[in-house]
DNA sequence: TAAAATTAAACAAACGTTTGATTAATTCAA
DNA sequence: TTGAATTAATCAAACGTTTGTTTAATTTTA
């Protein structure tokens, strides 16, 4: 069960480990943000470690969105089913920069294997159902026969690379550094403009 | 000036920095990789943070490789030269995963500021070239109109994609753990193959 | 009152960095 | 050309901090 006071920690480590990496951020840091006492966080969570591997529980199923939902759905076409898995995806991302920051920073540093291996799951889960409405959209000779995995790669690559650096994506954007294009909503159109833009003359004849 | 000493130490924190990140690096770890006291990094580089500005200054042509000598070429039209930037940019990143990997680390964890500008600006020089040509084609009417930032974040995110976990990219791939894709020849023709395939059907009609 | 929550204090280990001594190589005066 | 002086490189040891974690005492809750 998660207390009050558990996601309190949890949430409070997500900011502070977004911005000063999981390494980088002590205990002691995260305890006076958090405005709780330095042990409460090993009486919590055991340790440090297993604080980030509960956040990344907790947060996993948030990222999964209406993935299923989507597949499942009987009365779409591949291509609109893309399509929404695309604003989904954006909109989940954009409103959680902090955690899709940390679960990158996990995978990039990539060494504690075991946590390293919990993220991979969770995206390769994403991943897949992609993939099967990309290879029944070739089968059913509805789509072109692209390259399905690279074309996965290109989706949620574009996004990261977006989220990668707010200093980046603003000089991109000739925005000046204090604009925050996560939570512009017309930036999130633009973006997923973009990417169906993209993903339907790829995919598309 | 830089000696073969520097040089040596500076090689062995890339790779050490890549596996483990910066703050999960330590100098006694460092020393011990690269067979040198724990005296000789500060020595050298006056501290653990000038190492790594020093390692991005030492670097960071490298990333640039063409780039200029592509946008003065005459001769080639736009859709070539995307082509060929594609082709060295791939080949660039593919031949130093490691460098690649502690640059976006450090993008990620974005907290030194200065540093974090630095390597901005190397990107965004690199990037500034592509926009041109892309709006130079857009002029021309040879290219659609699309979105010269976010395609540029499509080329860039697809590669960095790959990048950024073997597990992952290995998983996506349907290899098993061992397989390094950064040195498949066959698989950098594949991710090549797959960027001018989308990017083309991206900009020309 | 028994269990759970919270605290300040202490723990050993690891951290980046500095020190002062020692060695090896180079320069310079006679 | 020799021997002293200077410089650079290297080392083991120690520096003061900070780290994650634990303890033992205290407060709060039910």
């Amino acid at each position: 069960m998660i207390t009050d006071k558990k996601e309190h920690i949890m949430n409070a480590a997500i900011e502070l480990f977004a911005e000063k990496g999981f390494e980088g951020s002590s205990i002691r840091d995260l305890a006076a943000r958090a405005d709780v006492n330095v042990a409460m966080v090993n009486y919590y969570f055991g340790s440090k470690d297993k604080l980030f591997e509960a956040i990344v529980e907790y947060k996993a199923s948030f990222l999964r969105g209406k993935m299923d939902e989507i597949e499942a759905n009987t009365s779409m076409t591949e291509i609109e089913k893309i399509d929404l898995i695309i604003e989904n995806y954006v909109a989940k991302i954009l409103s959680n920069p902090s955690f899709h920051r940390i679960l990158h920073q996990e995978l990039l540093v990539g060494d504690r294997e075991s946590m390293h291996e919990n993220i991979v799951k969770v995206f390769v889960r994403n991943i897949t159902t992609l993939r099967n409405i990309i290879e029944l959209g070739i089968k059913k000779k509805i789509f072109k026969k692209v390259d399905p995995e690279l074309t996965m790669a290109t989706l949620i690559g574009t996004i990261n690379q977006v989220m990668l650096s707010k200093a980046m994506c603003n000089m991109l954007m000739h925005r000046d550094g204090n604009f925050d294009p996560y939570t512009d909503l017309a930036f999130r159109e633009r973006l997923t403009k973009h990417l169906k833009q993209v993903i339907h003359s790829h995919l598309l004849n």
